[in-house]
DNA sequence: ATCAAATTTCACTAATTACTGAACGTTCAT
DNA sequence: ATGAACGTTCAGTAATTAGTGAAATTTGAT
């Protein structure tokens, strides 16, 4: 492995654990996405010195993520893999399933406790905290949806605008009271 | 404790390993988040059934996030902590500081690595990969420094907008090749 | 049907992370 | 200065998570 491969793939490990991700699953994602062919799990535990058993976690794993692609080859049993390349798509798949993981769950959870009746102020206090959670993690889920949807030229170019579209609502702002007076 | 405030507790602690913190610090904040009043490291020690000094390891996290405030009594010599209650407050706090430390290692390291000049085929296919990943995250970073200063209103309108500024954009453009034309 | 090449499962060990209690340090009222 | 009330540090233990190797299972060619 040349010593660039290897500094990407040391890093991924170690930032795996802040990423929510072991250091193996973090490593292996690293390889397979540098390398310019679909890789077996063979080839992937050789070249990680992990265990055949660890590496077949691993690529459980970032199946479950959509991180990693199965492939196949003609006339030959093993599976292989490798994974998209496009960063646009990277993101989306990472967000969506992050948003799956990491917010839905909070979410009915906090539904279900805002459909209580408050029995003490100290209960009435709490909800209304609980309520303002609510409302941001639902808009920040449904926009996620939303946005998904957008193509990536138009993604990269509404981030490249950054909080200039801030002027585009002003304007829009503009000729909506405008068209009512 | 009510069993609303009990079930909003139970649930960050068993979250928090999602979240990149652990089980006492998530009760440890969900406690504090839905407080009438701030509360100091005892009451919190007491509430939880956790000892003093995983209480003072928990708060100490929490400042480094930002996701609590030290608070002062007149005439107490106790610490006490609330945690900041407008949701668009918490959530830009959260971005920023994930962008911090799940983002900028990564970015430096890849900043590093497209330095390097190829010596062979599977460096050059690999650096061609990590500058996709490096212009997918530092467009994403500069966007997020970029909303960060947005307020609050105009961030949800924006969100609530969602995928129709697609729209916005598109009348834009075509004001834009409109005026050259 | 049988065998060989794969993958997966699982019980076990290793490594890491979380948590505690005791010792230490600091601050402030007396 | 003394000591009580806090907050912090740290070494040790508990709990959790990661990783292994052997056994079990699946798959497909013959």
């Amino acid at each position: 492995m040349t010593p660039l491969v290897h500094s990407f793939i040391a890093h991924f490990g170690e930032m795996g654990s802040r990423w929510g991700i072991n250091r193996t699953v973090g490593q292996i994602y690293a390889l397979i996405f540098v390398s310019p062919q679909p890789l077996c799990a063979d080839e992937i535990a050789e070249t990680l010195s992990y265990s055949r058993s660890n590496v077949s976690m691993g690529l459980k794993e970032l199946q479950s993520w959509r991180l990693v692609r199965m492939k196949h080859k003609a006339g030959d049993r093993r599976e292989y893999f490798d994974a998209p390349s496009d960063a646009w798509e990277i993101f989306r798949t990472l967000a969506e399933e992050r948003r799956r993981r990491e917010m839905e769950p909070t979410l009915s959870m906090l539904r279900s406790a805002l459909l209580e009746s408050p029995t003490s102020e100290e209960d009435r206090v709490a909800q209304e905290r609980m309520r303002g959670m609510h409302d941001l993690i639902e808009l920040m889920s449904t926009w996620f949806d939303d946005v998904q949807r957008l193509d990536a030229p138009t993604l990269a170019k509404l981030m490249r605008m950054g909080s200039r579209v801030q002027k585009l609502l002003e304007l829009t702002g503009q000729l909506k009271s405008g068209s009512k007076e």
